[in-house]
DNA sequence: AATACTAATGCAACATGATTGCATTTACCA
DNA sequence: TGGTAAATGCAATCATGTTGCATTAGTATT
């Protein structure tokens, strides 16, 4: 579900994290909390047409460095970028959830309420992450 | 584990899903069997320099549409692409298995022996398919 | 074995996303 | 109201993915 935020929440985000309050993070911010699922550059560029993209790529980078969001690579390989829930703090996220990518509107969703079940490795192999991918079709493409 | 095959055999697999029997496609098998780790695109081009990179495109192209090889991505969103186990056909991948990326050696193991878990998705989302990803080192990275 | 037909390849070209360097502008604190 | 470091814009480059088309090579047929 969409995070509801107002501009001065995501000036606090922005100041806690002790980066500066820019006009271009802020429409980032608010783009991003507004949605249900994840988005990826193209997704920006394709809204702030003034905002250069190399801007846009170091927000992207500077919000998931700091914890904000994390990265979820949707079937195609492109990045996209979610929200992060609690649990994410900076160079240490906690992102174990299941990402869903729907084949139709090829939105991604975090289901961060599906937690992992445990994982038995082979010998030898330490997990340090777990990502579960599902592929198919979401509550609104399913029901046409 | 690596799956041992000969030149003979390699020609059997290509006959089989009728495909002509070329240099190329051949080397690309033989590479990519004697390995117990997903290849990219760029580990062939790097080994195959007299094959042109867009052959090396279209042919693990056709080889996952055949169902011999699968795709997975990387820590980095690149493709790699991993010999099918039992199960894959043309048009019809079975590769609900574990992949485990190493972040020191950057390979990428299909681990079939692991079935994933039952999961239990949120009302409406419909999965056709499941792919669990695991980082953290190997054995061999492990050991050190 | 020579031929004919189709698939496979190589090359050029283009598309997209990721990434860096550097000059300029802006946020923010003294 | 400046001074300073951070943030931005722009140019440029690299990597990977993708298509079109002419040429080559595998294979079935004669
Ligand atoms: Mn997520
Ligand atoms: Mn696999
Ligand atoms: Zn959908
Ligand atoms: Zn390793």
């Amino acid at each position: 579900m969409a995070q509801v935020k107002n501009t001065y929440q995501f000036e606090d985000l922005l100041e806690k994290h002790q980066l500066k309050k820019t006009g271009a993070r802020l429409r980032v911010l608010s783009m991003m909390y507004a949605k249900n699922t994840a988005t990826s550059q193209p997704d920006l560029e394709s809204v702030m047409h003034d905002i250069d993209r190399v801007t846009l790529y170091r927000i992207l980078n500077v919000f998931e460095e700091k914890g904000i969001i994390h990265k979820v690579f949707d079937l195609n390989g492109t990045a996209n970028y979610a929200v992060c829930s609690s649990g994410c703090h900076e160079h240490h996220h906690h992102d174990e959830h299941l990402h869903f990518n729907c084949t139709a509107c090829k939105g991604v969703f975090c289901l961060n309420e599906l937690s992992l079940p445990s994982i038995n490795l082979p010998a030898g192999f330490q997990a340090s992450g777990f990502t579960l991918y599902a592929s198919g079709l979401c509550p609104k493409c399913s029901a046409r």
